[in-house]
DNA sequence: GCCAACGTTGGC
DNA sequence: GCCAACGTTGGC
């Protein structure tokens, strides 16, 4: 099992629309490197949901029930299929406690090295084992 | 292939 | 609203 962390300004498509939804199909990335994070994902996989921009932080917990397949908002498009962009399908398990604001995972040691930090543009990244369980102990949810 | 210009993301 | 980081585009 891996473990991820996605981002999605709450403005636009918020945890709250997740819920509410119960099941989401996470489409509209279109960066190479987000998009092969998407690919190595499998059903089963945790993720951290993650809010930009405004109140930024982790704010939830969902898992992925589908893997890696052809985004079927540009399917029928030859100018985009030729990229191979791709969705997988997440449900929430749960929202944390406490949300784990960016300035708390800045301020931890133990979590300066996450992408979310080195790389703050990319969408989709993978959280190290130990990150995510730290995270879930910040959030007051271990 | 290099690099400047430009657009987008995201933190503050 | 501003700006830094960075990805993409297009001229050469």
């Amino acid at each position: 099992m891996n473990f991820w962390l996605v981002k999605s300004e709450p403005d636009t498509y918020g945890w709250h629309h997740f819920t509410e939804q119960g099941r989401a199909v996470w489409d509209g990335v279109r960066n190479y490197q987000a998009r092969n994070n998407l690919r190595a994902m499998q059903p089963g996989d945790q993720v951290l949901f993650y809010h930009s921009v405004t109140k930024p932080g982790v704010v939830g917990l969902a898992k992925v029930v589908r893997g890696a397949y052809p985004d079927p908002t540009v399917a029928d498009d030859p100018a985009q299929t030729k990229f191979g962009w791709v969705v997988v399908d997440l449900e929430p398990v749960m929202a944390l406690s406490k949300p784990v604001t960016l300035s708390q995972i800045k301020a931890e040691p133990l979590l300066a090295n996450m992408g979310l930090i080195k790389q703050s543009r990319l969408s989709v990244m993978p959280v190290r084992p130990d990150e995510f369980e730290l995270i879930l102990k910040l959030g007051d949810e271990l």
